[in-house]
DNA sequence: GTGGTCTAGACCACG
DNA sequence: GTGGTCTAGACCACC
């Protein structure tokens, strides 16, 4: 916790948004009950529109990875940390067969592919192993 | 040629056309000056809407990936292979970059990222040296 | 005296506070004059929110439900019984009629409604006929 | 098909929406892969607005009970008449559970609660035996 | 024409 | 303070 969103991403904000959430509690930056900002405050903090957090918000509450708390607010549900876990794997997982997929496609040889990716990876050095970012 | 199209795939099917014109090119599978498959026929080919086939070749107009041949049709303009080659590489180093970033925002290691490319390539073993698909 | 509350009832907790207080004055539970449990110990008691109570009272002051008396709290107002025996009819009866257009509404016949009343009435034998809950 | 809406009615109005059409589905007068009115006209139809109709419409998507025909609009997905009848169950069910449940709160015995059921089952006769709205 | 996203702002219900 | 609903209107992508 905390992120950032890209308007211009192609991908719709409120996914963005949902996201991100999935990924912090996959990643144990949430943890279960604990609360996340207000609506207000996420759209505050992210320069986005109210509705737009709601909305992302409204659909983690759909697959039980929020849950509300009377009066208070949203917190992560019991069986998020799974869920979101699972759900990081195959959003990834997803993305990468697609990109190869594509590559392939375009009579690219796996060789190629894999160099693209390990200098993609090398140009900007990882920074999550010890508290980047 | 040619290919084929996923319509509930996320990438507009106007632009999974243009893609694999452009990769086309880009691996020689369409040389200069040869005439590409009319809207309607290639319309049909793909079972797609016409409107989509003429909104690919229109963009590829614009690009002077395609140029008109009088009476004729359409054909592979003459600079087209090197700006192919060139957005071959852009566009699927774009998305091996936009991949490996969203998979490190939600805290996957390099090491695990690499590995899940790695699985994903073994997987479907390529099947491109040798004239497959 | 007492019940018991349903927070994640949709029925909103405040709602459901006063409407069993209708109640219990309807069925002779609280008779007039009889002081309610102050705001806060039926808070504690139903462990929720004092506020919440509050509302549930001032709401009953407003339909003359129940008055206050000086120094010592709320007691059921005068013609408290009569009200009561009205709302609660007017109340489930309401509720009744609303399912019963919805129930039609979705195409199912009387016959089948019926049914799922009398099986719903059936799969939890009463137990109001001597001082059950 | 067609139902109305009551904007003063505690269900939020895009629940109405979409549980009429979960009705239609279940009752057959909505078939598996027919269209369903675009959002544009059910809103004009139902003088709502469009994005409560969209949101809806994305609700039943998110169920799987509606599926986008690209360029073209919405249909009835293929597993829905199955899921619809038994939600349909359940939502009918419940409601039917929950006053039941009530009313036995407020003491009534269930000799009465079956008078006042089958009088509001008399009072507005049914109609829906041999085509009636 | 279709659905989808986003913004803006009002209003309500709940605690 | 919290979230939820609804409206209004703009803009985009796709067919």
């Amino acid at each position: 916790m905390f992120f950032e969103i890209d308007p211009s991403n192609g991908v719709p904000v409120y996914e963005q948004v949902s996201r991100q959430i999935i990924f912090a509690v996959a990643s144990g930056g949430l943890v279960v009950g604990e609360m996340i900002p207000s609506v207000r405050e996420m759209a505050r903090t992210l320069a986005i529109n109210p509705n737009t957090v709601a909305r992302a918000y409204r659909q983690l509450q759909g697959d039980s990875i929020l849950e509300p708390v009377r009066g208070s607010g949203l917190a992560v549900a019991k069986g998020a940390p799974g869920k979101c876990k699972t759900a990081r794997s195959r959003l990834i997982g997803q993305r990468i067969g697609s990109v190869i997929c594509e590559a392939r496609q375009s009579q690219l040889t796996d060789v190629e592919i894999r160099k693209m990716v390990d200098s993609t990876l090398n140009k900007s050095e990882q920074n999550n192993g010890k508290g980047g970012r």
